[in-house]
DNA sequence: AAAATAAATGCATAAATATGCAAAAAACTA
DNA sequence: TAGTTTTTTGCATATTTATGCATTTATTTT
């Protein structure tokens, strides 16, 4: 799907750059092979929450949501991705496997993002149980996945 | 000055209030007796550091920084009233008591809000004190700390 | 207090963003 | 796989927001 693809490289973009306008953004993206219009791409970015901030120096600035704000209008996101082992699906359910007793804490922050795809979490030590709201897919939950966690499946299906 | 307390309003209803547009807060100030362009608020928004972020229900609204945003734009804050004591005013500026060890962390918390009336803090072990900005009153720091802090007047009338 | 300097504001408009609608693409179903 | 439904997208445009410039208001200096 051109879609998710292209959620992904705005989320990288807009974390490793400071975007001021969407025509902006969208000329990024056409740098990397990823074509839309302006109109897709503000449907794009309230989707992924994305909000508009003043930037210090005069301007603008793209931010993502979950992320610590202060008046300067920075921002960081924690990486908790190492501590996640696997993800595999069972009974339109997503089960999720970290290193031992990291799950509350994973399963915290995966609350803590509040995606709607998420009905809600179950940690146990190294296992985390992801309930999916109704009608949301499977394939939903593993995009929404990926945006909360960057990289995320990649880094599991090289571990293996 | 007409600004500050324009500048404060517009904080106090951001922070009461869901205000999807600047046209709609224009009205809002406009009941208050506050009168003044679209432009200057614009002006405003951008000093106050204000963003505007997709609402989860559809349409954006805006949004102070300080605020821990999820993804569905809700945002929330850590409730530290408990270890505050007493808060009294001295010399213009504000004298805030905590329990012992706390005056570092709450100060910190308050500096982290950004708030426009406060100048700066100065922390001990037990007492922190508060600089109001030029032309902000003691009544509107109160108000401001209230915002920060809902309740917290009423929590140490109630404990004393 | 008058003059000089800086800050704030409104007006008009440019710039940027959101959205209704129709078409195209994708996903699903029988 | 043909038909049906849902999702995504572009186009055109309405809506919303930012800003240059001139003017007024406030602050500072002499």
């Amino acid at each position: 799907m051109q879609k998710t693809k292209r959620l992904l490289a705005i989320e990288k973009i807009i974390t490793e750059e400071k975007i001021t306008t969407q025509e902006e953004l969208l000329k990024k993206l056409k740098g990397k092979g990823i074509d839309c219009t302006q109109a897709t791409l503000s449907r794009n970015l309230r989707q992924l929450g994305v909000g508009r901030i003043p930037a210090g120096n005069g301007g603008y600035k793209y931010s993502l949501p979950e992320k610590i704000r202060n008046s300067e209008g920075i921002s960081f996101k924690p990486n908790i991705v190492p501590v996640i082992r696997d993800i595999v699906e069972a009974k339109g359910l997503m089960v999720i496997k970290t290193i031992p007793g990291n799950a509350s804490n994973t399963a915290f922050f995966i609350d803590g993002t509040g995606r709607y795809e998420i009905a809600g979490t179950i940690a146990g030590d190294d296992t985390i149980l992801i309930i999916p709201r109704d009608g949301v897919t499977i394939q939903q939950v593993h995009t929404c996945l990926e945006i909360i966690l960057p990289g995320i499946h990649e880094q599991i299906k090289t571990s293996k």
